[in-house]
DNA sequence: CGTATTATTGCAACAGAGTCGCAATAAAGA
DNA sequence: TCTTTATTGCGACTCTGTTGCAATAATACG
């Protein structure tokens, strides 16, 4: 099942590239200079998700935020960093400093989630 | 407006305490001894929270998990550890290794939330 | 102990996030 | 240009979490 460049993937990709942010499916569809269904959206995302084309992170409210893979190497992909995200504009951002976890012995990681939630200079 | 020791409150804190692990809503109403309605377990649990009695975590699926607070001093709550969470059996345990994230200049911190997900060694 | 006050409950209804099946549409390759 | 099939749009659905309101049951107080 190869991928198909269609208009909605396209547009939804430049949206992130052009974001500063992570993006929840609301802020990528509000930003959307074309109209593209809900379902179409989430589709789309998680086909960038599994392609690795994209990270997901999940804030403290429950929702999935999307940002571009920035210096992500092909095969290694525990790029694990905090976000932050702001409680009063709702940008989200990386913390850049990594994370290093340790698990228990026989432990597997595969997913890896950060976020700290406050108020951004801005807002504070 | 003071707290009140209900029947439904004692027994969710109790099943919280007799859990070894942090546990969600579902998980909760399904270990509990009587029947209480789903609004009210959601309600006592933030109740807790609130009075900082329980840890509120969220994981990679976007839902909540709660852990008895242990300790944690009175006055600090910041009490800012990892959750690792099993794909296969759904337990949830407390990566005991306390993080530290430093914050841009200006940002204000509130809410902590670290969760790594994968298969615990039982499962793996 | 009985009574009044009001925190808490149960119920039902709701909001929002995310998913899925299916028929229609539109990329890509021949 | 035609064919194949990945992708879309629509609708319906699941699940988590919340809320309004009347009924219930803790607590305090006489």
């Amino acid at each position: 099942m190869p991928r198909r460049k269609t208009q909605s993937s396209t547009e939804i990709l430049s949206t992130l590239k052009a974001a500063e942010s992570a993006m929840s499916h609301r802020m990528i569809e509000e930003a959307l200079s074309i109209e593209v269904d809900r379902a179409t959206i989430y589709r789309v995302l998680n086909r960038f998700y599994e392609d690795g084309l994209v990270h997901r992170v999940i804030g403290e409210n429950g929702k999935q935020y999307f940002a571009l893979c920035e210096n992500c190497e092909e095969n290694d992909h525990s790029h694990d960093h905090f976000h932050f995200r702001c409680k009063n504009c709702g940008k989200v951002e990386c913390l850049t400093r990594e994370i290093q976890i340790k698990l228990p012995e026989g432990y597997m990681a595969e997913n890896f989630n950060g976020m700290v939630s406050g108020y951004c200079s801005g807002c504070a």
